[in-house]
RNA sequence: CGCGGAGUGGAGCAGUCCGGUAGCUCGUCGGGCUCAUAACCCGAAGGUCGGUGGUUCAAAUCCAUCCUCCGCAA
């Protein structure tokens, strides 16, 4: 089939290369403009434009498809793609566009619809504990991944697994579905099932403001939300007046009802108590210094037993 | 020129302001103790102090410049 391709970031990368090394074509990609990013605010290119432009595919960085409309279905039509496969483009498309392909447009979301519709699935179901998330391929249609279902992959979320790590496994899954998804739609073998509205719920955008550990909630939940948010943007504490980054960490079945909250009960190891059980904190990052094993953050540093993290 | 932190044996740090013996907590190796151990005791190896230039009798330390890593902000 010949391909129209959205998408922005990582998540979307493995996709694209799988749809450039498979028998459809990538006429064009698109994406969304280059951002100043980083130390020093450099104008830096999104991962998707990257392998793009490696490959020589023609990429269009459009600010809005809705204020240059004409413009850009204009551009759609010429390239008179079978279909339009996107993965987490972060535009909205209008429903002109939504129409042009004949076989539709293909969303490949990183959830099992409906749940967690929207902007951070995947973080949203480790920040939540659940057991099970996957992939999901719909037609897009005009609401926000509200369209029809396509297929549907599932996985089991690890005891301790991060959200960066489930996002590169779906990323992969997510490719895979989708040729899955391209090759049964051609043949009409797929037959799309609406969304049951009763059960859909919406991942709304992280932010900051989530970051902060509270040590007065239980293990799991602490454990949770580390894993969910890392490693961006990052569940925090406070030592020694600096911001610690805490990405990745273990629940531990040590009892510390009796003990302070937050307060460190084994200063090697890192092991700091929540209001049931201790979580043991894993992998951390003070401002300034690089990320390193929690073993290697308290070596030479002289931290007494009891200290207490505070919420940042 | 967006703001800021860091670079010292294999790891993590102190020492830098006020130049003058390479320090601490670990790890590694060897030995000892122990029923045993991630415990304890004794000993050893291992560092051109990120690079270069400068000041000085003398630079990890002061000055200049470059490189690398990172936090904030986006």
């Amino acid at each position: 089939m010949r391909i129209i391709y959205m998408g922005t970031p990582d998540f979307a990368v493995a996709t694209l290369e799988a749809l450039v090394g498979s028998e459809h074509e990538v006429a064009a990609v698109f994406t969304q403009p280059d951002k100043p990013k980083g130390r020093g605010m450099k104008l830096t290119p999104p991962p998707v434009k990257e392998l793009a432009l490696k490959h020589g595919i023609k990429v269009f960085q459009p600010q809005s498809l809705k204020k240059d409309a004409d413009e850009y279905i204009n551009a759609i039509k010429e390239l008179a793609p079978d279909v339009i496969v996107v993965a987490a483009y972060g535009k909205i498309l209008p429903k002109e566009i939504l129409d042009i392909p004949r076989y539709g447009c293909v969303n490949v979301h990183g959830s099992l619809l409906p749940k967690y519709r929207g902007a951070a699935p995947i973080q949203w179901a480790v920040l939540n504990g659940d057991e099970v998330t996957g992939i999901t391929t719909m037609l897009m249609s005009e609401g926000l991944d509200t369209g029809d279902i396509l297929l549907k992959s599932e996985t089991k979320i690890g005891e301790n697994e991060t959200a960066a790590e489930l996002f590169d496994r779906l990323s992969v899954m997510g490719a895979e579905l989708l040729l899955d998804t391209l090759n049964r739609l051609k043949a009409g073998d797929i037959t799309p099932t609406a969304q049951d509205e009763e059960n859909a719920s919406y991942a709304k955008m992280l932010s900051k403001d989530m970051c902060s550990i509270d040590f007065s909630k239980d293990a799991f939940s602490v454990h949770k939300q580390i894993c969910g948010l890392s490693d961006w943007p990052c569940a925090t504490t406070e030592l020694f007046g600096k911001r610690l980054k805490v990405y990745r960490s273990e629940v531990t079945d040590i009892d510390t009802r009796d003990i302070p909250n937050g307060s460190i009960i084994d200063e090697k190891r890192f092991v700091v108590a929540c209001a049931d059980k201790a979580v043991r904190l894993v992998t951390v990052q003070q401002e300034g210094l690089r990320k390193m094993d929690s073993e290697d953050f308290l070596r030479g540093r002289r931290i007494q037993r009891g200290t207490i993290l505070k919420s940042s």
